[in-house]
DNA sequence: CTGAAAGCGCTTACAG
DNA sequence: CTGAAAGCGCTTACAG
């Protein structure tokens, strides 16, 4: 077998417990039980273990650990796409919560074309204690069955009602009715929708609550475009596209990275004004949202609130296997920038 | 205890070797050695095991793998701040191409002011095969030397010369000289240097670097501000400060998310146009220097090629405790977009 | 090539 | 409260 990262050259193997007890003169099983918070110890024994742990830089061995209580402690965090910058803020707050409360983040990267089912193969054999799914796309619900079956596992903005999955999600027809209503607000009435990804739960709630509401208030869907993904580019593409067949007057993209592409391709490709001609609006407040080149009105997700609930499932237990699934809906606010001023 | 993620209610324990085997009617040696490459077992003993196992949905556990081979296949990835979209960037790739050769990663995200050695502990508790830093700030040498200590190690933008540690690094001397250069080419003269943190040494060398080559071309050093930190709030600030007390025509701000925050506070704040009055250039390429509104003149790292040298380290295994170790400059590229156009 | 057995370093009933 | 011992599920010399 190849040299490379595990070889032992070089590496002291650390201390065990069964030898600092053997230093101490106390049994193994004391010192395993020092480092056991509750575990049935004489205080001064406790004391006097930590102690020598301390000056022997003895520190247990948490895989012997995980083989024996079969628990590892790690969460698989699955994700796919992480140009959005809505998700690198996310998994940071999320591993910083998870880390807060005893938990490690294994980072489960996946990329389209290759075979997703061996690229989480690793989650089972890892054995993890709970998997948090970030990517709304990507995984069938079939792939998403068998990533999780059996084990704790919960979706963050992605929502599957029928399977018994737990679910947390922003309010998305809370906010594409905001935005609905702030069109409307505006003396807007000819709107355009862009989708990311149209087959996504995310998308097919923000659509649906927007289109609705629209009706309700007797503005024009003059157009209606997808655009394949959740990226700039898309956004860009998208907005040529309803520039060129639609006169909208208001365009409500998916989300933030669309909607900045979006704003870019209206004032650098079609030279229209943003907000004078039209007014955009996006979704998440991603930070490049509040830059002032696009000062873009969106629907901020709460995402400290978001962390919190997931980090809060985790610690009571509520996400596992045996309890009945739920479906959060977290509820979000609007941010109202430039973006979609006054009609000029 | 508290029940939370881990108890066992609902969880079926899936099949073990020992139980596969003895369905198959083998040892349970022979069940391990199917799953092992290379091991000594005859090739229809292991189909016939192989089959059984994909039948039985067995899957090795990896726990107990780790604890007999001491050797996780786990790479802890030290990370302190998603925020600069360099980063997301950078462990997308870097953890796609650690999946690649089978190594999983664990994410460590350091925070300031609470402990850090607290956050890192779980790096050796775990055990983990090798451990990747990529915040160029945040650990002290001694928390770093700790940190690493007896296992394969690689910083990546961030080099201890003295250490003896890995590094892989853009060239930054190349890139703050092609700067240099570009700002003089343009016929610049007055210029400015803006910082993130000015104690890194990603700082140190892109700024020596810089003023070296400035002085060298003759031009003239009107301002240099630190920034405290790479955000784009910071690089707005910096720019208002050199805005208000020098006459600069050119600045090169250390990293993009900085320069793009300089630009916009140019032009929002101070009503400067980029780039007739004054040139601005980052460092990093990041997805937004290319958003028309910026057009960021900016030296490109090879993302690809960083995380191709880091993934081949822990491959070869000249990332190891015994190895000499070895500081690597991946070479860069200068990107010329418009916010270094001509004087206007 | 194959199996029995020791061992990886913990945890945790069990008996005292 | 404490220790001896079984067990977690693998890997891997060792003997055949």
């Amino acid at each position: 077998m190849a040299r490379g990262v595990g070889s032992s050259d070089g590496k002291r193997r650390p201390i065990t417990a069964r030898e600092l007890a053997r230093m101490i003169g106390v049994s193994q099983s004391a010192v395993s039980r020092a480092f056991t918070p509750g575990a049935s110890i004489a205080a001064e024994l406790r004391q006097k273990i930590l102690k020598f742990a301390e000056e022997q830089d003895y520190h247990p061995n948490a895989i012997a650990s995980m083989l024996s209580k079969s628990r590892t402690n790690i969460v698989g965090i699955v994700v796919s796409d992480m140009s959005n910058p809505f998700y690198p803020a996310l998994i940071q707050k999320l591993s910083q919560g998870l880390q807060r409360i005893g938990l490690q983040s294994l980072l489960f990267n996946i990329t389209k074309g290759s075979n997703i089912e061996e690229q989480l193969s690793a989650l089972r054999r890892y054995n993890v204690d709970a998997v948090i799914v970030i990517s709304a796309t990507m995984l069938s619900g079939a792939t998403l069955h068998w990533a999780t079956e059996g084990r704790a596992a919960i979706l963050i903005n992605r929502v599957v009602e029928d399977a018994d999955i737990n679910c947390v999600c922003c309010d998305n027809v809370e906010g594409a009715r905001a935005i609905a209503d702030h069109f409307h607000e505006l003396g807007r009435r000819r709107v355009a929708y862009v989708s990311g990804l149209s087959h996504t739960t995310t998308n097919l709630e923000r659509q649906n609550a927007f289109i609705t509401r629209i009706a309700e208030l007797g503005m024009t869907l003059t157009g209606r475009v997808d655009g394949g993904e959740y990226s700039y580019e898309a956004g860009r593409r998208a907005a040529l596209e309803i520039a060129a067949k639609n006169n909208a007057d208001a365009i409500f993209f998916a989300n933030d990275i669309l909607a900045i592409g979006g704003i870019d391709a209206l004032r650098e490709d079609v030279g229209k004004r943003v907000p004078e001609d039209i007014s955009v609006a996006g979704f998440d407040d991603i930070p490049m949202a509040s830059w002032p080149h696009y000062a873009l009105t969106t629907f901020r997700q709460p995402l400290d609130e978001i962390v919190t609930v997931v980090v809060g499932m985790l610690e009571d237990g509520s996400c596992q296997p045996g309890q009945p699934s739920s479906v959060r809906r977290i509820s979000g606010g609007l941010i109202v920038r430039h973006s979609t001023g006054p009609l000029g």
